[in-house]
DNA sequence: TCTGGGGTCCTACTGCAC
DNA sequence: TCTGGTGCAGTAGGACCC
């Protein structure tokens, strides 16, 4: 915006009517939020070092308190360094599940401020409140009350940025953060206000790094230009930023560095793809070891599917090798689906592309993608087998037609229909694949069993697991 | 005892249709 | 030196985000 407005025209102009203001987005970001809850939920951990993350030898940190910040140790860091750095650390494996409840009741919060809400992850979000601030309140007051209330209702910080893009409202919520200050943390001012007229002065002396897209590898490429702030960005001939960085991401990088972000506040976003992956303790070089494991993934993924109601098309299976070099292999179908006998089979014949090669394996995945809404046959007939098995009509989930169950692929969905719905009532424990019952077997993988990283032992694991 | 797991998006290349 | 150019779908890799 060059419009060169006086910072305040007079005391009470009517809000709203502020043409430098065209949108008003608020950017909220809990402060460090894994580890809040934990001491939300035990608070004898307030005021220690807590750590939240993988807890096992190839763990790394997913969040941890602004104590153990002091300590050096930072999100993505492996989980040995942060002992290392803070051997009195309160380290905890984390809850995903109850981390979600909580970011359920946060987005119930900030649907209360607007109904123009995209999540980020489980702790952050955008809020386009344009329309809210017309009713009467601006920026600034919709941003403390929200942070009050947050803090209120859950018992949780967090901080909040307010601008008049996505770019410069998530930058201001970083400046609202606490921070440390040689060795003791320093509280944050909580909310931080972008206006227009000020975004030049804010933007240019930040890092390159602080933009949306620059990474490591941008960083570095820039480096060697010589840019290092915003404004050497913005002020580089576009043809020498597209030749570095491709012409797409060039004239991204180009637009933000300018200021200029009309990406608007999208709520609810389809998933585009879901998927299972599982670092091992040790590297697997046992090609069967390797099959079990898809198994569950597969399961897994599947699951993750059919409980959003939709089926896949493209299944593609990732093998990191024991030296970091990754390799994916993908598969699309002429038609979608979604249990794990199909999407299973395709899986393990793309493992058999890149196994077997005696590397040792450190991580398998499987994602599914090319998603598309479960055809609707499918979709009436697990409501409907849902709705009859809660109406105790023992018989009526099950059996896919004994006849010839395993030649009418289906008809499996049926069956995985109720499975899903047995795990719902009973836990994840109560079905597994039969491959999965031997010695080697244990539960069935759900989301967040082995979120930052393997829990200890060997590949093979049997005992020891973590709370 | 270095380097999670959930994703999105972009790029380069291939085979194929037109 | 030449069936060329283009567009599309699929595939693989990689950067990046939380
Ligand atoms: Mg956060």
């Amino acid at each position: 915006m060059v419009e060169g407005r006086a910072p305040m025209a007079g005391p009470r102009r009517p809000k709203g009517s502020d043409t430098s203001w065209p949108r008003v987005i608020l950017h909220v970001d809990m402060d460090a939020f894994f580890a809040s809850v934990e001491v939300l939920d035990d608070p004898r951990l307030s005021g220690r070092p807590v750590v939240v993350g993988g807890t096992g030898p190839r763990g790394v940190v997913a969040a941890c308190t602004y104590e153990a910040r002091v300590f050096g140790v930072r999100s993505a860091m492996p989980m040995a360094e942060a002992r290392r750095r803070c051997p009195g650390a309160v380290v905890l494996p984390g809850r995903h599940a109850r981390y979600a409840e909580v970011s359920a009741a946060l987005h119930a919060c900030f649907h209360r401020a607007t109904p123009l809400v995209e999540g980020i992850g489980l702790d952050e979000a955008f809020l386009d409140v344009t329309g809210a601030r017309r009713n009467g309140a601006d920026g600034r007051e919709l941003a403390e009350s929200l942070r009050a209330r947050v803090a209120d209702e859950l018992g949780l910080r967090c901080s909040v940025g307010v601008g008049r893009s996505k770019l410069v409202s998530k930058l201001a919520s970083v400046k609202a953060k606490p921070t440390v200050v040689d060795g003791h943390v320093q509280p944050g001012p909580g909310v931080v206000v972008v206006a227009p007229e000020e975004e030049a002065g804010f933007l240019r002396p930040l890092p390159v790094r602080a933009l949306w897209g620059v990474g490591p590898a941008t960083e570095r490429r820039l480096e060697r230009l010589g840019v290092q702030t915003v404004a050497d960005v913005a002020d580089l001939p576009a043809g020498v930023l597209e030749r570095v960085v491709g012409p797409t991401t060039g004239r991204l990088l180009a637009a933000l560095a300018a200021g200029d972000d009309p990406r608007p506040v999208v709520p609810d976003r389809p998933a585009k793809s879901v998927g299972h992956e599982e670092t091992f303790a040790r590297d697997v070089v046992d090609t069967e070891v390797l099959h079990r494991r898809l198994v569950r993934l597969v399961d897994a993924a599947t699951r993750s599917l059919r409980r959003t109601g939709r089926s896949a098309r493209t299944v593609t299976v990732k093998v990191r090798y024991g030296d970091f070099t990754q390799v994916t292999r993908a598969r699309t179908l002429p038609e979608p689906a979604d249990t794990p006998q199909q999407l299973g089979a395709v899986a393990a014949a793309l493992l058999d592309e890149v196994a077997g090669t005696g590397q040792g394996v450190r991580l398998l995945g499987v994602s599914l993608s090319a998603l598309a809404a479960a055809d609707r046959a499918r979709q009436l007939r697990l409501a409907f087998d849902v709705a009859a098995a809660g109406e105790g009509d023992g018989a009526g989930a099950a059996a896919p037609g004994a006849r010839s169950a395993l030649a009418a692929p289906e008809a499996w969905s049926a069956v995985a229909a109720a499975v899903d719905d047995i795990r719902t009532r009973f836990g994840d424990g109560s079905v597994v694949p039969a491959t999965l019952t031997g010695p080697d077997g244990g539960g069935a993988r759900h989301r967040g069993e082995a979120q930052w990283g393997p829990s200890g032992g060997s590949a093979g694991r049997s005992g020891g697991r973590d709370g």
